[in-house]
DNA sequence: ATTGACATTCCAGTCACTGGAACCCTCATG
DNA sequence: CATGAGGGTTCCAGTGACTGGAATGTCAAT
């Protein structure tokens, strides 16, 4: 199966499977003539890693999942922290992108949005109020 | 006023007060021995860009901002408009992420995380079920 | 022989920094 | 006066996960 079948039946870019190539997360075989050749193994990788990058996962998580995935001497506790730990990730975003929509919110419904130069959003980003960061 | 110095008053790291300069966000006066100098209009500047940023507007984002914050014959309109743009870049980025969590979350809770290697984490991957995905 | 649709590799760019190397300036101390 | 600490400077490379483009190769059909 050539590289574009194999796209349209996962789902991916052409382009986005030749770098999961390039950094090992596939191996293709190759044909005579160097055309990478897709057997179903190889379209069950790309399939599990399109559906794990769906979710948020690192390629370096798909990695690792992509290994238990194919031991099957695995713990599944190994691969429930993996997504336990993720969740948290994508919870702590969430919690951080509600606040800046909130915020933001507030600032538009202050705003008039009309010819005259007065905007409480600017005037709110030229008072400091983030005195406290800890520029690391 | 030396970088570091605008770096505690703004909360932003040196690092960074030097990249904003390199890209043009700002652009402080220079002592005689090449140190940057910064006056208080730079610290508003800088102050101005740090909030923009942890409402997470880009980069470019900030730039107009900025424009629009040092030209006194803006339309609130105008800034109203980015904000609202960007509200809804957030919301579908938090919208996103809430099918994340609901998706991982509902997988993590049918995984019995123990020692055995039945994974319904690992199964649902190994599913295609994202064949309508257009690759672009 | 040429066209068109495939395929390949390699290089550069994205975004907003961040780290590090190599170097300069200034002041205080021994 | 040499040295060291603690500022500053520039430039280069790397991050993550692709994406775009150029230059080139292959294959079947016209």
């Amino acid at each position: 199966m050539n590289i574009k079948h194999a796209a349209l039946d996962s789902g991916l870019p052409v382009k986005t499977i030749r770098y999961y190539d390039e950094i090992g997360l596939i191996n293709p075989a190759r044909d005579h003539n160097g055309y990478r050749d897709f057997q179903d193994s190889d379209l069950h990788k790309l399939t599990f890693v399109a559906q794990a990058r769906s979710l948020g996962f690192t390629i370096e998580d798909c990695r690792t999942l992509l290994a238990l995935y194919e031991d099957d001497a695995r713990e599944s506790a190994d691969v429930k922290r993996i997504a336990k730990q993720h969740l948290t990730q994508i919870q702590a975003k969430i919690a951080k992108l509600n606040t800046m929509s909130d915020t933001l919110s507030h600032l538009i419904n202050e705003c008039a949005g009309d010819g005259r130069p007065d905007c409480p959003i600017l005037d709110n980003f030229g008072k400091s109020g983030n005195k406290g960061n800890a520029p690391k």
